[in-house]
DNA sequence: TAGGAAATACCACAATAGGGGGAGCGACAA
DNA sequence: TTGTCGCTCCCCCTATTGTGGTATTTCCTA
């Protein structure tokens, strides 16, 4: 049988060489080189000729994402395997749009990563249940087509928040919409009650993620 | 330990009665029903009240997309474990639309089928390897992620981010994330300054036009 | 080992926002 | 004609945020 090529990025020391030995120590499989980090990721790629990339999120230098990034713009057929700590969610979603095959965590062990490593060469792509169902969640709420909430907002409140977003304070808000600071804030006051929130951040988080204003700019 | 109650829709009576015993004689475990088909569904759900049900794809009559959203659409809180023979793209597709919150192959072993059971009612999205690939193809091929301008916020700024999209105020972030109120304001000081901004509401709508922080939060 | 980056925390002062109230004016409809 | 609605403006007082500092710790790297 083949042997599974694989490298390593991973920029602790200890972790680093201890998956290079159970790598190579593993029948079937063998580890083309164990680096750092990912700044010279292409040079050492085309040496090395990898199937699988075990590849650590948080690194210096060009962080995880980012190598996933440029190694599938370069090499679109290596299989990148994520590995983090954590399972920190914003990062996830990032490593999979950025082309990763697969995403465990560091507590996995020896015989998981093993496992995790045929799994993505084969086609698969290993990951823990509860990314699974991150992944899945995201994948339903951007299919929905969400019904748009009526707050009865009135031309004018409407007004206000487009400036809100833009990022104004009420006094830069006033002068714009050529009206008083005062009745700035008694529409404010006013669109705080029909949206139920009780701060500017509030209520432009809720616009942009209802989508509630049309025109934005 | 509370037993996990479990719900069987599946067409081959082989099978059906022998996840029905393979359940009931698991500890932790009870089948409140098997059925062979999902035409009075809602009734036995309503009777049954299942956590977590298991689901054939290809049954006669309603099949199990018509079925999982008929249930997710009347009994939201309950998981639906797809189960299936082959790894039709199209029928994957549609289960995950339709809220399916895992995706198992009938090759799966019992312990697998329990260890999968366990983990939906637990909040994961158990689905094998190859399943997983599938979804990834289609999360990455239907979403288009525009380049992100990178700001170099560090972890914990955009996690400050997040709490502040919510519309926490700095002495709520504080709480939330187990630090002083004075270390989220040096923390929103160094934001401000990295994304060009000198306000929250600004800083927010940056965070939600160009899409800065994953859809996780 | 010196230096930087990240996270932590505090102080002081000014500016802005939030919550409560009241009130006038024009339009339009019952 | 009496309401109601949308828009306008003002006051008072408190809470939160913005801006400018300083400072310690930890970790990692040149």
């Amino acid at each position: 049988m083949e042997n599974i090529r694989v490298a390593i990025f991973e920029d602790n020391k200890h972790l680093r060489e201890s998956l290079y030995y159970l790598i190579n120590g593993t029948p079937g499989f063998s580890c083309t080189g164990a680096y750092p980090d990912c700044n010279d990721a292409v040079f050492q790629i085309t040496k090395d000729t990898p199937d699988v990339i075990l590849m650590d999120i948080e690194m210096p230098g060009l962080n995880g994402i980012q190598g996933v990034k440029l190694i599938k713009s370069k090499f679109p057929q290596v299989h990148v395997l994520m590995q983090t700590i954590f399972h920190d969610e914003n990062n996830i979603f990032d490593a999979i749009c950025a082309g990763a095959s697969g995403y465990i965590l560091k507590s996995t062990t020896p015989a998981e990563y093993i496992t995790a490593i045929k799994d993505v060469y084969n086609g698969g792509s290993p990951m823990t249940g509860s990314i699974a169902r991150k992944v899945l969640e995201l994948f339903q709420k951007n299919i929905q087509v969400e019904a748009k909430k009526d707050y009865q907002l009135t031309p004018k409140e409407k007004e206000m928040l487009q400036f809100m977003v833009q990022g104004k304070s009420f006094k830069m808000i006033a002068e714009a919409a050529g009206i008083s600071y005062e009745t700035v804030r008694t529409h404010m006051k006013n669109i705080y009650a029909k949206l139920h929130v009780n701060s500017n951040t509030e209520a432009v988080s809720k616009v942009l993620k209802e989508k509630l204003l049309s025109i934005f700019f």
